[in-house]
DNA sequence: ATATTTAGTTAGCCTAGCTAAGTAATACTA
DNA sequence: TAGTATTACTTAGCTAGGCTAACTAAATAT
């Protein structure tokens, strides 16, 4: 389904399945959720794929230009000219690959770590602020379903 | 942050705040279960854009360009190119408004409605076959989790 | 030594976003 | 009521981000 729709999805007519109602809100809330945080990212002055290529070079530290596209889900000359622009930018660095020298190592400069770190921060903090409005019985709620999420997600 | 990062987001070094440590994880969470559906988005045909466009189309009804534009968060123009291809492809119908001939109105034709709800469909059953490995009290703590997150969206 | 495979880049195409400018219809106003 | 301003949409033309195909250089296998 489109990750951006603006309005619920229509609900099911009939659902078949005992969590296909359930199935069905968590997957609007999730959009709902993120297209609320996707606002505070504007303020990085980079766009999304940018910005999610940023993030991976600094968590996954200096990474191959294929491993890379892969993290992605991209080609590698779409990884190639993302790259490009954040080298260009002074964001990230690439390095001859040593041992290998057919290959490259993608990472961070100081100057990238605090930028995304400053994005992911803006985000994180604004849902925080958010969850401070409810009980903490509510919030627990959360973080509970939360780590349910990452486990239904993993083997997939 | 970025919509599609790979990889869980570096954890905060010091959680500031009461509720940081879940709104991290929360948004984790939302990140990687969008990413997993959005693998069932390809069976359409449909680029997201695309397909978010008409799910706007076939839930809001017989709408004007500039309302669509606005709900999905784009330009005018942007959305005269879309529209135009979902036409082509015999998805959605532009009429003239009678009452201002300057606008324009977009529906769905059954054909668009058709292929959006199997669409729709093949998401949420993919979570719901998910869903369904766990039991009732966790998935019942999903569904209340979905109502919160939408009420925290809300307001934003 | 030569051939094959692998890592990345370059070239060139399409889609999706934008702004600026144009057209046609409506609404205001003097 | 003539004329101006506003509104709804489209057209033109730009940039970014996705792709495949084809190239270069290095490593590996025969």
């Amino acid at each position: 389904m489109p990750a951006r729709s603006r309005q619920p999805a229509p609900r099911a007519p009939a659902p078949r399945r005992p969590g296909f109602a359930t199935a069905d809100r968590l997957h609007s809330a999730a959009i709902h959720l993120l297209r609320s945080l996707r606002a505070e990212d504007s303020a990085s002055g980079l766009s999304g794929p940018r910005l999610s290529a940023l993030s991976v070079v600094v968590f996954a530290g200096p990474i191959a230009m294929s491993a890379l596209a892969a993290a992605e889900q991209v080609r590698p000359p779409t990884m190639t000219r993302l790259v490009a622009e954040l080298e260009r930018r002074g964001l990230v660095e690439r390095v001859r690959d040593l041992d290998d020298r057919r290959g490259v190592r993608v990472g961070a400069t100081a100057k990238g770590r605090e930028l995304l770190e400053e994005g992911r921060r803006r985000r994180v903090v604004r849902l925080a602020a958010a969850l401070e409005a409810l009980p903490a019985a509510e919030r627990k709620l959360l973080a509970r379903a939360a780590e349910l999420i990452e486990e239904l997600v993993k083997p997939v």
